[in-house]
Parts: C-alpha cells; sequence; structure tokens
DNA sequence: TCCATATTTCCAGTATTATCGAAATATAAG
DNA sequence: CTTATATTTCGATAATACTGGAAATATGGA
C-alpha cells in the first residue's frame, strides 16, 4: 500500500494545467506512449518547459520514459494510478457494506469509471 | 464532462499531505461526515490552518460542508471523485479495445480498486 | 444579555513552484 | 570529426501556496 507521501507527489504531480493535459495525452497514447518532441508540438509548450514538466511527471510516479534513439518515449503509468485511486478510496465508509468483492465500492454508487 | 480546470482544481486540492490526510479521513467517516473539530483533534492541526484546508478541498469540490448547530460537518463528495477518475483516463488507449462496457479497461488491467 | 464553543477571516512572513531563454548533453548520420 | 536533431539542465524572475496567531463571526445556552 502507497503512503500519503507519495500520493502527494503523484497528485501534485497531475495537479498543474500543462501537466495534467501531457498526462491525459499519454493515457490516450496507451501502451506505445509519445516522444517528448510530439508532446511538445501537440501543447506547444516550449522545450525547456515541457522537460520541466515531464521530470515532474515522472518523479510523481504517474509517467515512465524509455529512450529511443535520439527520442525519450514517455508513458502513462497505468498501475500508479490505479493504486493511487486505490489509496484514495481505501477503507471508504469505515467498510461498512461498500466493498463487495471486486466490484465498486458502494459510495461511487456502482461506477468507477 | 468536466474540463481540465475543473480537474486541477480538484486534484492541488488533494496535492498536499494536509489535505489528503482530511480527504482521506472523511472518505472512511462516509456519508455522516466529520465536524471540522473532529477533524482538527484527529490531525492535530491549528484552527486557521484547518480552516484553510478545509476551504481548499470545498473550492475543489472534492468535499462539501453542511452546517449543524455550532458545527459545520464535512463529507467527501463519492461522486466528484468519480468525474474526477473518468476524466483522467478518458479515451485511454485511443478506446483500442481497452473499454468493454461496464468493467475497468484494460489498461487497468482489471483492477480499478 | 452575556458567556462559551466552533469555525472562519485577516495578515504577514516564509517557502515552494512555474516560466523560458541560453547553454549543455546525448545520439545519429554524413 | 562535424553537423543536425532531441532533450535536459541551469539560472534568474515572477507567481502562488502554506503557516499560524489574533481578531471576527455564528450559534446555543444560562
Amino acid at each position: 500500500m502507497i503512503r500519503n507521501y507519495t500520493a502527494v507527489n503523484a497528485l501534485s504531480a497531475l495537479a498543474q494545467e500543462h501537466r495534467l493535459a501531457i498526462f491525459r495525452l499519454l493515457v490516450q497514447a496507451g501502451r506505445s506512449g509519445l516522444p517528448a518532441g510530439q508532446i511538445a508540438k501537440k501543447l506547444d509548450l516550449p522545450p525547456s518547459s515541457l522537460s520541466f514538466h515531464l521530470s515532474h511527471l515522472k518523479n510523481g510516479g504517474v509517467v515512465s520514459d524509455e529512450r529511443d534513439g535520439r527520442s525519450i518515449i514517455y508513458r502513462a503509468d497505468f498501475q500508479a494510478m490505479n493504486r493511487l485511486m486505490a489509496f484514495l478510496l481505501e477503507n471508504c465508509c469505515a467498510g461498512d457494506d461498500c466493498l463487495p468483492e471486486d466490484a465498486a465500492p458502494d459510495c461511487m454508487e456502482g461506477q468507477v469509471l
């Protein structure tokens, strides 16, 4: 289980206009991810700003990176998001009939996503 | 569907040590919520700091408040959380066989929560 | 009305975060 | 080895956020 500190890092990473836009772009790109350059082009960010935000996202553990030739490919980390969501709703409603096995908790009224 | 701006507000609200702790306390308290005073006691925060953080959470739309006599009861807003999560994973993997009906998307490997 | 309790607002000081040009680093290709 | 491309690091400035004491507001009870 993740700690408060870890979750704050992940949330801070996402809690910024440009970084959230970057993250959602990566979510939509899926497993293949996107090179930094394409992100810069799509969101019209200067290279140093983009790099600042990408390293923040990486530091927050919500994206991963991998070099491919001259480019660096960024990917959303879906498992990290899953852990984060679980942490946010941990022991919701004091477990009071609210978490039936593998469904969404009652407090979410049957719709998580 | 919520906007980037709204989501950043909600995420910023949660992206702080004390506020995340407050929010998780409220998640665990469920529908009955908690008066500010009890939160202050549990987390050992001075009243002005607590108030600052509570209003930030409320502004971010992740908690609601309701006066009850001299106390003000705070509650986690589970629907807002649900909308936020949906926004974060919107159109994940470009919809590529990743969102079967009412299950968690494939990219989450079957476990959302 | 007067007092106690619960919470918020105000304020000033401190700390953290965002921005982006310019320079540095890494890789590839001729 | 030189040049071009992709990205990051550095550094200075500007903007935003956090903290907590003191004063203000709201409610309820004697």
